[in-house]
DNA sequence: ATCCATGCAAAGCCTTTGCAAGCCT
DNA sequence: AGGCTTGCAAAGGCTTTGCATGGAT
């Protein structure tokens, strides 16, 4: 069940939040780019000139505070922001060349019971890339 | 084996780098704060106001030229920097009250094995800090 | 003497904020 | 009507850069 941008807006309407414009754009183009790593700029770019990027930023903070959407650093740029609906996904970022990969976190559950265990602290894994090399450069390296 | 100002000065000049006062000042903070988490305007202050901030991020740039030092993403706020001769540990940033911890990373050899074989992606996971929620704030959540 | 490194100032990038006007409910 | 949202503009935090002066080799 793909999530639409009306469906975001609903849960927004739920929320207690309302419903303008601005907040119709931006869901639409989260709804169209399903998995995909728009930047608060991308979406401002996309959106087009009828709005602001201060807007964008708000109603991306609000879509979060509904528990809809998340976002993740990448380190040098602009986080990134998916649907909270989307599977959790790692994000590699290659220090060298700059690619992106995006990596299925199962697997790694065991790993990070095993911090929790030691410290107390319960990682939330997406919200931070893994920097690193990717294939190509480990190779050239 | 202690890493002194002065074992990092040798080091910069056998790659060609030349001695300065500013250099000396940055490379006696970093050697007196072993193991610390310091950003780079933790070193502009610690340095005094005879020194300029660009020439802060142009030592510890130079400094990483040469392996001397390494940085992490913290995510919200600035870069750390680390000296290379420090044990590598994973830094875990609460994403509710800020408190940062270091972790031991033996054992994630495994995982990080793993994500190697799975893409190739050879992963530094010294270079990003893991969000999550630190024992307290987990407690209250 | 050569050319790297510095200080200063300014800009860059990403993000946040103050404020009055406007729109949603 | 009431108050949440917007656009505009400006600022904020961190980092980088251009340029002429000054210092290391």
């Amino acid at each position: 069940m793909a999530t639409t941008a009306d469906r975001l807006l609903d849960a927004l309407r739920h929320d207690g939040f309302r419903i303008t414009r601005a907040r119709r754009a931006v869901c639409e183009v989260l709804a169209a780019a399903p998995r995909d790593h728009l930047s608060a700029g991308d979406i401002y770019a996309l959106i087009g000139p009828d709005f602001d990027q201060s807007t964008v930023y708000r109603t991306l903070e609000a879509l979060e505070e509904a528990g809809l959407v998340t976002h993740t650093h990448m380190g040098h740029g602009a986080s990134i922001y998916h649907l909270a609906a989307d599977a959790p996904h790692q994000h590699l970022v290659c220090s060298r060349c700059g690619a992106t990969i995006d990596l299925d976190p199962t697997g790694m559950e065991s790993l990070l019971a095993e911090v929790t265990r030691r410290t107390g602290f319960v990682p939330d894994p997406a919200h931070f890339a893994l920097s690193g090399l990717c294939r190509d450069c480990a190779a050239k390296a």
